[in-house]
DNA sequence: ATATAAGCTGTCAATATTGACAGTTGTTAG
DNA sequence: CTAACAACTGTCAATATTGACAGCTTATAT
């Protein structure tokens, strides 16, 4: 059980690369008697038509499927990571909507398993499946795992995040001024320019002009992308 | 150890007070070795002056003292917790630029903690610290404790969480209709409610229609707080 | 010394928003 | 049947925003 303790230093401090980290993540999994494993990251920007990646495990047919017919609209467990941050366990009564999505997963061996999620300072969300083909699974086995999976659940989120949101979410990186983000805390807080100004003792001028700077450097088309952006990304 | 595997039903199914609930909390605590508990729950609303409360079992005195003296604004572990997930151990090097701080904390006893945050749906963060008086804490020991670390932290927030935001966050429980949603959600992608208009094919008078009545049901000042609002709350 | 960045201010015209007036239609729950 | 609600539309005037012009000061880093 070597690897549980060292993971984390592993996943943080390495230059691992994600197919490499999401190796180790397997291999955790397995010890937690799963053979199949899925991470998926799900960003909030923008918010009609948000992104989403996905690494798993899964047959590689499956994985086709999966993304051919979109079931990402219609999994209900990636329903369930999107509102709460318990682990959900797949049950026929969760599926029960959905059920040719549930046979074909059956066909493909994937038949018990559950999942949790969780969301970080950049409102993304990540989302670990831990399955396998036969060994159904008890409440008293999740009980029993329910740490390690909380546990892990967050790593592989950190780890994978940490090198997926860059590429993904650009915006993720940017730097914002002091004043920017003064300017930017109130506008969110529903303050007019005029407002701002009396507020910070300055010019409204000054004012759109930080909001259009923040603006600017945010990839946001106007001052009220600008402020959800900035807050959804942490900034505020 | 049976306590572990059903404070999760206990935290969410039964009707316990706060009280109860963080009393359960600390006779978890108890079990990894730690004396003292603190549950630290921050909204993100409003983004200026964003509310925040306190639970836990530290001596009185430190407790007013630390409310007095605003600590919270100083408090290395509550900005860690504000940008990582990661838990955190109480060092040296951490408190280093808030000597009075940490010497005031030893003097009530706060010698040896960690501590570790979460984000929710709703964009509120979580903190849960466990310390002690005694015992330094090895990294051996965070180690071997980050399993129930981890699923502590969750549950905590999560049970608590659930009682104390509508209270303190009345807008979380709001209904929006899904023409509100949508609208919202073009504007807070920075469309203009022409744009939108033409996306949705409604008139432009509807689509300030609807945004009027989303931010008036978020106690939102104008529209650009009402997406922030909806935003953050996850209604988007 | 000089570049770079943050912060600050001015004006003007074109657009966008908000607020307050007043309505219609269709669906759903009691 | 009726109340309640979501969805939809209209007009008009007062405010707010954005974009494009141009320029100043101060602090920090090379």
């Amino acid at each position: 059980m070597k690897a549980w303790q060292e993971i984390q230093l592993q996943a943080l401090q390495t230059n691992d690369s994600e197919h490499q980290l999401f190796q180790t993540i397997v291999s955790l999994a397995a010890e937690l008697d799963f053979d199949y494993c899925a991470y998926g990251l799900r960003l909030v920007l923008p918010l009609n038509n948000p992104k989403i990646v996905k690494t798993s495990n899964y047959p590689t047919a499956w994985q086709a499927q999966y993304q051919a017919k979109n079931y990402c609209a219609v999994d209900p467990t990636i329903k369930h990571a999107l509102c709460s941050t318990l682990p959900i366990l797949w049950t026929d009564g969760l599926f029960a909507s959905t059920a040719e999505f549930w046979e074909e997963a059956h066909s493909f061996g994937l038949r018990y398993g559950w999942a949790q999620s969780m969301r970080d300072v950049h409102s993304a969300t990540g989302m670990l499946t831990l399955a396998r083909s036969d060994e159904p699974l008890s409440e008293t086995e999740l009980a029993a795992k329910a740490f390690k999976m909380a546990w892990l659940t967050q790593n592989a989120h950190i780890a994978l995040s940490r090198r997926l949101l860059p590429k993904l979410l650009p915006e993720a990186d940017t730097k914002l001024s002091n004043r920017e983000i003064a300017v930017l805390r109130w506008t969110a807080d529903g303050k007019t320019s005029g407002e701002i100004a009396s507020i910070m003792k300055i010019t409204e001028r000054t004012v759109n002009f930080h909001i259009n700077n923040a603006a600017t450097k945010l990839n946001a088309a106007n001052k009220t992308s600008a402020a959800v952006k900035a807050a959804m990304l942490g900034f505020l």
